[in-house]
DNA sequence: CCCCGCTATGAAACCGCTTGCAATTGATCT
DNA sequence: AGATCAATTGCAAGCGGTTTCATAGCGGGG
């Protein structure tokens, strides 16, 4: 059995609430009292026992990161920077991925977990997630990670996809005004591919072009896939003089194999761009032109409107929207890398 | 306030101990009872309070993964595997990064909380660590994750890097008989780096070649670090008709870039091999013949070596190796790659 | 008819810690 | 001198569960 508060308080010879007082900065407590305590708890390694603790001051210190997957580099760097961030702000991270079937199910069970956590980060990404109804009752702080959800009365961490998409698209346009666009996505419900392609399209109609439903593909965010599907399509691709704009570098990566295995030379014969800027994006040949998301920064400004939150509940809720940007490399032609 | 115990208990009309009966599974309750108490429960959402269960239960079901970094696929990998494990047997997952300052300090601060987490799971890369020395008198559980520690009393998920080690240097050899092998490490003090430069110097050994001091470079296992370090060395290296053996796949992606920006061609001019089989091993043109090393499974076997564990304390310490694979690309020249 | 044993339930102790309130003490104020 | 006050410290009441032990009800055997 590890030592007590009492163990201390006997040792110190005080009584137990004065230990309490010393472990809480009361400083209400005599010099000399203070200082015996201190080293009764040096001297016996003693650590408040958590449960206790937190029974009575419901608080944890532990802040839960729920996202959909946790698979490749994406989701990798978001833990990173919340992990960081949270260690500054004094707080330990438990994570969980939410597979498709537990879903919203289990957001409950870890929230509902009550008092384990003392606030949570939920990324959405599913149109159609169970979470998001789940979401309105959470029994803690939440911060709502990448997932537009309107009416929102918890803070919000926005990535500005639909500007980068934007962006990129017309990059794509000023260099091939002429050529049919291929979009390729995730799922069709997943929110971020939702996103692009809206931008896509508004950015198709600025120029009054309307583009053809063959050019818009549904796939899962994965290399074998996007590989098996562009594998079939890049020669026809290429004859018809398209661009490919592939919703994450994982996809685009796979393209440009593709029409290199089919010795296609990428860009002259297809351009490829990507989304997210992971670090994929910068070790394919050629490198890929893509738009940068600022992975870490997210998982950092989600922990921190969390913190605030949980120094200040009844302030309004906050919306920040993380900026991202186009970086140019060789995949889609372009001006020649500009160091980068 | 959420509900506690005893609301559900009002509710039912039943006392908390009847309640608390129904929780637990005691199958002493009588069925219409049961019912009443599971309807309360249902209709007041109820959940009982983590803290106070954990009180007196001494139990948490969350285990602790305590990485030395959490960059990377490497690293995401081990936690992906980990918290589907985890799930699995019933835990939740608290991850947590020991950076080089607040190193063995915090591992015990995390532990230390006493009773938040029920077991843990610390990977342990760097000799020096002071983790290693403040293992031993951890309150909970371990599971030591690809570190050697000799005498160890906990159970320990090993990986056979020496063996992957051994096979790649012996595969080298046979394409390239008399060329001189660069060994580019991380760390001169991280243990993978240890092992793979001691099988690198046993496998020359026993052909009855001795490494030149000047083939043994230890860098920091970063892209960026080895590019700048190779950019300098490759036309040496490849004027040497070297082979360029590297720690981890960043490294050799970073060499194989340096020599392509030097015009080289790999493997002709510079066969280089990576470490660890990461996404990034098959991004890279050539691809990297590596090692594969099963990052997924080992998250996921220390989970189940801890929930083992925790299940019966007392049965001796367990030692499990999972072992690595040589897969041939191209990057080092020899047989045509096989479909991979 | 009484006692026994079994089942179902409640009362209360306890887990380790925080905190409001009371008590003690020595000093200051009037 | 008596009262007031500030500074310390201890007492004890929870926080919300689990669990031991006692109690109540009830059918059956002697």
């Amino acid at each position: 059995m590890a030592t007590s508060i009492e163990d201390v308080a006997r040792r110190a010879d005080v009584s137990i609430s004065t230990v309490s007082r010393v472990l809480n900065r009361h400083n209400v407590v005599n010099a000399q009292t203070r200082k015996r305590v201190e080293e009764a708890i040096a001297e016996l390694g003693y650590r408040p026992n958590v449960f206790a603790r937190g029974l009575m001051l419901r608080k944890s210190n532990v802040l839960g990161l729920v996202l959909p997957d946790l698979h490749g580099e994406f989701y990798s760097e978001i833990i990173r920077g919340a992990n960081l961030k949270a260690r500054e702000c004094g707080y330990h991270l438990l994570i969980s991925s939410v597979t498709a079937d537990d879903d919203g199910q289990d957001v409950l069970a870890t929230i509902g977990a009550q008092g384990l956590v003392d606030g949570m980060i939920v990324m959405v990404t599913e149109m159609s997630s169970r979470i998001r109804t789940s979401l309105g009752d959470a029994p803690v702080p939440l911060v709502v990670l990448d997932g537009d959800i309107q009416g929102a009365t918890h803070d919000t961490v926005a990535i500005d996809h639909r500007n980068g998409a934007e962006s990129l698209v017309r990059h794509l346009l000023s260099l091939y005004p002429t050529s049919p666009i291929v979009f390729l996505g995730g799922h069709a419900t997943n929110l971020d591919t939702i996103d692009r392609l809206n931008a896509y399209q508004k950015v198709l109609a600025e120029v009054g072009r309307e583009p053809s439903q063959k050019d818009i593909v549904y796939l899962d965010y994965s290399y074998e896939t996007a590989f098996r599907y562009a594998s079939e399509r890049v020669l026809e691709w290429s004859a018809a003089r398209s661009v490919v704009f592939a919703a994450n570098d994982e996809m685009a990566a796979a393209v440009v194999d593709a029409a290199l295995a089919a010795t296609l030379d990428v860009p002259a014969d297809l351009p490829v761009a990507g989304f997210d800027d992971t670090r994929i994006a910068q070790l394919t040949r050629p490198r890929l032109t893509t738009v940068r998301t600022p992975m870490a920064q997210m998982g950092a400004k989600a922990i921190e409107l969390l913190c605030e939150r949980l120094e200040s509940p009844d302030r309004p809720p906050n919306r920040v929207t993380l900026p991202t940007e186009v970086v140019v490399r060789e995949s889609c032609g372009g001006p020649p890398a500009p160091g980068s």
